[in-house]
DNA sequence: TCGATATTTAGATAATTATCTAACAGTCTA
DNA sequence: TAGACTGTTAGATAATTATCTAAATATCGA
């Protein structure tokens, strides 16, 4: 996990959204691509480089894939985003 | 200020890089294009891209221009990034 | 195994972004 | 005001990224 990949899986508001999504609950590959205007190959794109970021996870479920949200590296990844910053680096931010 | 343009600014290593710098002290355009393998010009439009994210704040001082951190803003922006990933509003996450 | 469904991969094209050079604009000092 | 210095703007090109269509892969159920 770099700040690089995360920041560049963020950059894109397609990616954001998904994240968004996959926040209230874990979704097949085609039930997400299914909220976009675009073709299913372009969403696959997106979470590719979503899966690349380890901000999600991945599972086959039988004919399905099913997206998550990777809660863990995402802890990680807002935690590098402070320190990057110089803020909150002694990890207590939720009183 | 929008999380589109934070992450888009983001995205960029040499942004980062131009935000670190300024994270130990304010430093002039110059100053700042001096450490980089690329031209003014160049610099420039990255600096640029930081102040339209409103991440960086540029002051003339005489012949030069001086850019420092946005740290109020920052402050939001990792406030705002910490709300997208549903962290630290209510927060019960981490099972 | 065949056909249907779900998803990805490959390859092409379009859109966006980074970078360059050249030229312009603001500020200082003599 | 001229000349030097600092920085930005304009316009072109190169590199990257998003998107599409067509084809391939994987799984399921009859």
């Amino acid at each position: 996990m770099t700040l690089d990949n995360t920041f560049k899986a963020l950059a894109d508001p397609t990616r954001r959204e998904i994240l968004q999504m996959l926040n209230d609950k874990a979704l097949s590959a085609g039930d997400i691509a299914k909220s976009f205007n675009m073709t299913k190959p372009s969403v696959s794109h997106h979470l590719n480089i979503l899966k690349n970021a380890e901000l999600v996870i991945a599972e086959r479920d039988g004919q399905n894939i099913i997206y998550s949200l990777n809660t863990s590296v995402i802890q990680e990844v807002v935690q590098q985003i402070m320190e990057f910053f110089d803020i909150g680096e002694d990890d207590n931010e939720t009183e």
